[in-house]
RNA sequence: UGGUCCAUAGUUCAGUGGCAGAAUGGUGGUCUCCAAAACCAAAGGCGAGUGUUCGAUUCACUCUGGACCUG
């Protein structure tokens, strides 16, 4: 606890392949503290090559939590991480020291800082399946004016075509009987203040040469064996809708290895798509208010972090 | 050498004598329980020239480029 009664927490976010999980453990080292990995892949137990996981060796003794804690084809969402990693967080600060949330993912670091609040009934797998159905047999605009129906303001937020997001408002309000409109509002209010005394960094570089480093390390990856652990996966019959088989790489070479298309071009599918997802982690970090935006593209970014701290 | 066909968005293709469309890619954005997911938006074009015509991307001719056929 410090003067404003919040407890420190260090983020280090940004795009996929910019160099994060080097300068955490730097960080993690000159703290003598642990990391939190803040990313919606690194979760499954397995798909290490392709997800970019930290080997045992660079980790340098550094304690990492929120990797390899469920199976492939397991529900994981981000409810569940916020639930996990807040514990996690919890412990290490109980310990007096301050925890480094690293990753990518900006919705989860996102839900964690602001303390974003998802309920707890979780998601109602029947409704979800039964209104999905009426999506495709019944059309997306059908679909749409039920929520319209019931919650006109999500249904102006979220266009007939966003079929995930309209199922989920339509879920939110037979489940809760409130409007997701109305809470969502309310959510959106704790954004402005972050529940930690927070140094939120988010690591960038030039696009040119960010898309040129996401090249060379699918490449890498391939070379590491990435296609034998999609292999190994497919063999164990994880099914290609689950969470984790929509992780780039995996999805990509899956969808080779059944024969829709040859490996070059299952590989350069891999690059276009992480480059997309490159471009959208920006967006994401940019409407954060909280954030120290670190270039590094110019030398050593290293000592520029340690300036920013307490 | 002579002949036939083709030329429209970065790419693959529609189409019309009167505002030129799609897919894909590239770019930007949205996101409150699948988020490495899902979704949205704008941008971008008739190879060059001459003629016919009120008006040509469309018809005719020339040129350029390409494909195919041809002693």
């Amino acid at each position: 606890m410090n003067d404003c009664g919040k407890k420190k927490l260090i983020i280090i976010a940004g795009p996929t392949a910019v160099g994060k999980t080097d300068l955490s453990v730097r960080l993690a080292k000159k703290l003598d503290t642990e990391i939190v990995s803040a990313d919606s892949m690194q979760v499954y137990r397995g798909m290490d090559i392709g997800t970019a996981k930290v080997t045992k060796e660079e980790m340098c003794g550094i304690p990492h939590h929120m990797i390899d804690v469920c199976e492939p084809g397991c529900d994981f969402n981000v409810f569940s991480y916020r639930e996990m990693a807040k514990k996690k967080l919890d412990d290490i600060q109980d310990k007096g020291k301050i925890p480094i949330l690293c990753g990518g993912t900006g919705f989860y670091i996102q839900a964690l800082l602001y303390d974003i609040d998802f309920r707890e009934e979780g998601p109602n797998e029947e409704l979800r399946a039964q209104l999905h159905k009426i999506a495709e047999e019944k059309g997306k605009e059908e679909l749409w004016r039920i929520l319209r129906d019931v919650d006109p303001e999500a249904a102006k937020a979220h266009p007939a075509g966003d079929v995930k997001r309209v199922v989920r408002a339509i879920e939110f309000y037979r489940v809760h009987g409130e409007k997701i409109s109305d809470h969502n509002k309310k959510e959106e209010k704790k954004l402005a203040e972050p529940c930690y005394d927070v140094r939120f960094f988010v690591l960038y570089r030039e696009q040119k040469e960010l898309y040129q480093r996401i090249d060379d390390r699918v490449d890498r990856m391939m070379k590491e064996g990435l296609l034998e652990e999609v292999k190994e996966l497919v063999s164990r019959g994880i099914p290609m809708e689950s969470t984790a088989m929509q992780a780039i790489g995996y999805r990509q070479l899956a969808a080779h290895l059944k024969g829709a298309c040859s490996l070059e071009e299952a590989v350069t599918k891999i690059k276009s798509d992480s480059r997309h997802y490159a471009k959208r982690q920006l967006t994401w970090f940019k409407r954060d208010k909280n954030t120290i935006w670190i270039d590094t593209g110019k030398g050593d970014p290293f000592d520029e972090i340690c300036r920013h701290l307490w």
